[in-house]
DNA sequence: TCTGGATTTGGAATTATTCTAATTCGCGCT
DNA sequence: AGCGCGAATTAGAATAATTCCAAATCCAGA
């Protein structure tokens, strides 16, 4: 499991060479880098615009093959709220997301320490979860 | 609150001309029955495909345009998964889905009696939840 | 029956994402 | 340092779900 705090988020170069089996290009640095600084769970075309900044000759369809081999090792998570762009997110603690609906601003909401799903759900028994998403949307109370 | 049990599908022309304050069309009737009567989850166009059986000139325009009415008056539900195509749903009863990842299939999962969010997740008090979607990926045991 | 607003329709447009084929990169080996 | 090679990057084309648009049609109420 990959182990660096998001508080201390390394700049590009301070990443190691491979990371959960995945090898850090430059690109994959630098894409990587965009989402634990920025906790905005941007979208690829967002860190496309933000990665031109400092590698103007970046192009979009590296920053998908980035997004998804980074999601695909497990470094990062995709966020998906109904039709809109998928979006980015380096927090890999169990966690769902709930967009503010004045703002549009997505936040990080944890699960409660304990609580296991099928506490929750009426889950036939021996089903085995592989991946869970759970998106809200609302606003914050006054 | 829509009051039709799923079990007891009615057949289009049983319709009431208006429902939840939507104005029942030919093709609104045709799209719900058909998700009523189907509980795959269809997608858009596998509402559309099977609608041609019984309306051969419905447009695959109008079919997303009665499930946005559908929807848009909480007759139906919309059912996401990642990024593949939305589906649909006539399950009005506060559940989630559950994808086997062996067949595809899509199962409704309904939520323990009782349960709250807040006793699950570390939501900021106040806040106000007004969309819920939760949707699992994986398979059956043994 | 007439009329106006809502609905439907076909086709074009949009947009996020994926694909493709060619170039470039960078590690391991000499 | 130079070489070879598989992996990664790139630009642009292609795809696919969905939305938009403007014209035709429908239908409830007067």
């Amino acid at each position: 499991m990959l182990n660096l705090s998001l508080s201390e988020c390394p700049k590009p170069e301070e990443f190691p060479s491979e990371l959960a089996g995945l090898r850090m290009t430059r690109q994959r640095r630098e894409v990587l880098s965009i989402l634990m600084s920025e906790r905005s769970h941007p979208t690829a075309n967002e860190v496309f615009h933000k990665a031109q900044e400092r590698m103007p000759k970046i192009s979009l369809a590296t920053v998908y093959n980035c997004l998804e081999a980074l999601s695909g090792h497990e470094i990062i998570k995709q966020v998906n709220f109904d039709r809109e762009p998928t979006r980015y997110c380096p927090n890999l603690e169990d966690h769902c997301h709930f967009q503010d609906e004045k703002t549009g601003v997505i936040h990080d909401v944890a699960f409660r320490k304990g609580v296991r799903l099928e506490d929750f759900l009426e889950l036939p028994q021996g089903t085995d979860i592989s991946h869970l998403e759970i998106s809200l949307k609302g606003h914050f109370g006054s």
